[in-house]
Formats: structure tokens, C-alpha cells, sequence
RNA sequence: GGCCCGUUCGUCUAGCGGCCUAGGACGCUGCCCUCUCAAGGCAGAGACCACGGGUUCGAAUCCCGUACGGGCCGCCA
């Protein structure tokens, strides 16, 4: 009798190692991980490599990467170093199938009648899916093998088929279960199909392995994309095979591409490792990602550390799928590079600095400063490099446009003049400093402040838009900003 | 083709029978601030709640159809 003892729950995360961490898998390990932290339950990661063709060493490492930059930790599974770490081990499919893990229950099944050999070659199912599907019937398997009388399988052993097992699907009646965000669902039985539980190569299939690990590791519910609806009843009716009670589902809206399909590789940056060479910060992804399909009853956008696992609900998901829109994630991103301190920033903004090589060699406090000019400008940390290189260059690049509009003014030659014998003489090199000895300057020519102020800005950085002028040019000094002022002056005249 | 899931501003969504002349956020437009660009503040445009029937005194909210979209139907997961 199974008795409903408040328990802890335990939830996973189970890829296939056979691509970097996309943003739906992301997802999904995130609304794991959020309620595995909401109950104090616990979050599993476990690999399912059992596709031997396709599951890579470098896709594994990818989803640890992927995960760890996220700062999704888990508290059971490999751990990336090396080893594993949790009572359930292995964690990899494919090294508990090579244990032998799975084969007490395919004896089971096939002792009780509930899974039978097939002895159906690739090209006799390609064969019977084609005809299914020019006589408009379903292209499922049709259950021929079901009835193999011990002679005819042993032909076919003689021939040097290898058969794969199949599970033995009820014929009537309907599988029905409660799905915590979609409700009651229901299946008939008779539209299910015999699914292959055992592959030729001795591997398990998915549907198979799945359920086998979900109950040894004592999975309480199941959060997956709802691109496993379809799934559920096939392995609904093997856990009531087994004679075990099913997990709880959950079934996740599945997100979507700007063309309304789902998200897949077609449409772009789908790999959440991509997301960090842009330059965005795990913080903010997770956020934008938390906001994809589930929501607070007030809108609320932004969380901050540890409201998210505070605040989330299953009961918040939606059942409609979610177009991903890279915009608002990076409005989103803007949002976090402003709520950083000014070491935070840099911290963070320095491996694209150095990548681009831009500031290598300069002082940290100076260009902590520097990069914290802008800050409240940057949506990706990645454009920060093109955004400050003027300070570290012998001299700017110039804008065409911004010289053509801005220094061949009639006046720009005089006020620059102006100004670098001012900055020349200036006492205090500072941003107070500068700003007066500019409005003085105006003044003194009879011009507006903007008209000093411009031809300033585009002498030292090239551009019409930048920085708020007189702290950059403290940054960048008496002796730069004075001889790039000269040689302005001189090529306007000109 | 069958089965399943879904459908509120361009997008993410609030809403769970009367509080909705439908709220918030991104984006967009305008204004303010201002040394530029941003950021910020304010204002605005933008959804006949897919469509058609019911149920009800009353429906975005409940029921039934239709349409459209997505998913699955693999010795992939």
C-alpha cells in the first residue's frame, strides 16, 4: 500500500549528450533545479547516452560547461572532474546498462509475457511504415512479431537475426494521468504501440532506460518539454507493468523560433554557450529563461538572488509554447550589467576585453573607471570592447559622419585651439576643471556650450556619442587629450 | 493520415463567472531630463480575449464544434 508520506521530491535533469546545452534543455534543467530548491528536495543530473552512434565525450563536457555556467549545480550525478557523487550510480546510462542494471527487468517482462522478442529487420519497418502511410494509417510497428511461435524464432536466430524486445502494449482499454500543468490526460491503449524497450546492440531505448532509472533513483516527478506527452502513456503502462507506482508529470510548453516552429538549431543561437561568448550574463539568461513559460500572478520581471526559487510555482507554468525573444533578453541582460558594482563589471567584462585586445597592460583601477563610463549603455558584454577601444588608441578612428557634421563646423578650428591651449595651462586636470574651462570657453567666444562640447568629443573619440565628456577626458589624461585636440584642430583647418 | 497538446496586444504574460471600458513587461511613438548616446521619469498607440454556437441574470474565464498552430507516431532522446 503505498502511503502518502510528505516526502522530499527528487527531480532530474536527463540529456543526451549529443550536442552542446541548448536553450529548451536549459530551460528545462532550470525549472528542475528551481523546484528541487523550493522543497529542499533534491536535483539529479543524469547522462542518457545510450544512443551509441550519436552520444559524444565533448557533448557530455558541453552540458557540464553549459550547467556550470549557469551555476545549475546539481546534487547528484557525474561530477565533471571525475567521478560521481550520489547513491544511485552510475548516472550514465549506457555504463548502468554495461552493470547490467536494466536486465532483471527485461527477464521480468519477458517471463511474464509482457515483452517479446522482434525479429523485424530496419528495412521491413521502413517497408510496413511506407505502406502504413500510403494506406493513411497510422505508421505504427502492427505488432506481427507478437506471436512468434518458438520454431519461427529460432529460423530467424538461424538466418543471424538479432531481434530487439518489444514491450507487449494492452489492447483495450486507456491510459490515464494527471499532469501537473496540463491536467487530466487520457490515452487509448489501442493507439499505443509496442514500443522497442531493448535495441539489437543490447542498449536500452529511451522509453525504456527512462523509466527504469526514474524508479530506481526514486524520481517524484518528472519536469520535461511536452514533446513527451506523446511519451507518457507508453511508459505509464510500463511502470504498471513492473508493478510500480508512476512518478508525478509535469510537462513543459516547449519554446518556440520567430517562425512560430520550435526552437532548433535552424534558427540560430540555440546553444547556451553561444549566449556566453555574447556576452550575457548566466544571471540574466536565467531569468529571461525562468520568464519562458511560467509566470508570477503580478508579471514581476526580474528577480533577484533567490526570490526566483522562492517565487516559483509549477502551478505558474503555461501550457501554450513560448516564442524566444532575443530582444527582450537582452533588454533583460542590460538590466543585470546595471545592477553590477563597478569591480563586478570589470570583472565580468574582462575576458571579452582581452579577447578583442583592448585595455591588455592598462592599469585595473583605470580601466575599471573607464568601463564603468558606460555601463549603463551595455546590453552585451561583448560590445564593451568597441565601445572604450578610443581610450587605448594612439589616436581615434574617425567617424566620417561625425567629422563631417560636427568638425567642419566654421567654428570647430577656433574652439579647439581654444581649448588645447586651455587644457594646456589647466591647473586640476579633472572632470570639474575641464567642464568650466569649456563653459569659460563658450563664453568667451560668444558660442553656445554645445558648440565646444561637440567638436571635443569627436576630436578625442572620433564619434558624435560616448561618455559623458569631461570624465573621459580626466581619464584619458592632460597629455592625450591636448595633443589629439591640436591635431584636430589642424585637420579641420585644413 | 492517426493521436495528443495548445490559442489574451508584434513578443513574454496577468486573468481562474461579476473588481476587465482586459493589467504588467519587452519593443514602438512622443515629451521631460541632458554635453552626445544611453539610462531614468512621464504619456501614448497597440488585444472586438482565434472563430461559431451554447450554459448563465452575467463569460476572456464553463461546455460543444470549427479553424489555425505545435508535438508525437524511429533499433533518437
Amino acid at each position: 500500500m503505498i502511503t502518502l508520506v510528505p516526502m522530499k521530491p527528487r527531480v532530474r535533469f536527463a540529456p543526451s549528450p549529443t550536442g552542446y546545452l541548448h536553450i529548451g534543455g536549459a530551460r528545462t534543467a532550470l525549472f528542475n533545479r528551481l523546484l528541487a530548491l523550493k522543497t529542499g528536495g533534491t536535483f539529479v543530473l543524469r547522462i542518457e547516452d545510450t544512443d551509441e552512434l550519436r552520444s559524444t565525450e565533448e557533448s557530455v563536457q558541453a552540458i557540464f560547461d553549459g550547467l556550470q555556467w549557469l551555476g545549475f549545480n546539481w546534487d547528484e550525478g557525474p561530477i565533471p572532474s571525475g567521478g560521481e557523487k550520489g547513491p544511485f550510480g552510475p548516472y550514465f546510462q549506457a555504463a548502468r546498462a554495461r552493470k547490467g542494471i536494466y536486465q532483471p527487468y527485461v527477464d521480468k517482462l519477458l517471463a511474464e509475457g509482457k515483452a517479446y522478442k522482434c525479429y523485424c529487420t530496419t528495412e521491413e519497418l521502413d517497408a510496413m511504415r511506407r505502406q502504413a502511410q500510403l494506406e493513411k494509417r497510422p505508421p505504427r510497428y502492427d505488432g506481427r512479431c507478437r506471436h512468434l511461435t518458438a520454431e519461427q524464432q529460432a529460423a530467424f536466430e538461424a538466418q543471424g537475426r538479432k531481434p530487439v524486445l518489444r514491450f507487449r502494449m494492452p489492447d483495450d482499454g486507456a491510459t490515464e494521468f494527471q499532469d501537473l500543468i496540463h491536467g487530466p490526460l487520457r490515452f487509448e491503449n489501442k493507439l499505443l504501440y509496442d514500443f522497442i524497450m531493448v535495441k539489437a546492440s543490447g542498449y536500452p531505448t529511451y522509453n525504456f532506460a527512462c523509466v527504469i532509472d526514474d524508479h530506481l533513483m526514486e524520481m517524484t516527478h518528472i519536469v520535461r518539454g511536452d514533446d513527451h506527452i506523446s511519451n507518457t502513456p507508453l511508459q505509464y503502462q510500463l511502470y504498471k507493468a513492473l508493478g510500480w507506482e508512476p512518478p508525478i508529470f509535469a510537462h513543459l510548453s516547449m519554446i518556440l523560433g520567430p517562425d512560430g516552429t520550435r526552437l532548433s538549431k535552424r534558427h540560430g543561437h540555440t546553444g547556451v554557450q553561444e549566449y556566453r561568448k555574447m556576452g550575457l550574463l548566466p544571471e540574466a539568461l536565467t531569468n529571461y529563461l525562468a520568464l519562458l513559460g511560467w509566470s508570477t500572478t503580478d508579471s514581476q520581471q526580474i528577480f533577484v538572488p533567490g526570490e526566483l526559487e522562492q517565487k516559483f510555482d509549477i502551478s505558474g507554468c503555461q501550457k501554450s509554447p513560448a516564442t524566444f525573444d532575443p530582444v527582450k533578453l537582452n533588454w533583460m541582460n542590460g538590466e543585470y550589467i546595471r545592477l553590477l558594482s563597478k569591480e563586478q563589471l570589470l570583472e565580468r567584462a574582462l575576458p571579452y576585453l582581452q579577447e578583442a585586445g583592448v585595455g591588455t597592460g592598462v592599469d585595473k583601477d583605470l580601466l575599471c573607471k573607464i568601463v564603468a563610463l558606460e555601463q549603463e549603455k551595455y546590453k552585451l558584454l561583448a560590445e564593451i570592447p568597441k565601445l572604450v577601444d578610443f581610450f587605448f588608441l594612439p589616436e581615434p578612428v574617425y567617424d566620417p559622419k561625425a567629422v563631417e557634421k560636427v568638425l567642419k563646423k566654421p567654428e570647430a578650428p577656433k574652439v579647439l585651439e581654444a581649448m588645447a591651449r586651455r587644457y594646456a595651462a589647466v591647473k586640476d586636470f579633472n572632470e570639474v576643471e575641464l567642464e568650466r574651462e569649456a563653459r569659460e570657453c563658450a563664453k568667451e567666444l560668444g558660442f553656445k556650450a554645445g558648440q565646444v562640447f561637440h567638436p571635443l568629443r569627436v576630436s578625442v573619440s572620433g564619434r558624435t556619442e560616448g561618455p559623458t565628456l569631461f570624465r573621459m577626458l580626466e581619464y584619458m589624461g592632460r597629455d592625450k587629450v591636448v595633443k589629439l585636440l591640436q591635431k584636430a584642430a589642424a585637420l579641420c583647418a585644413a
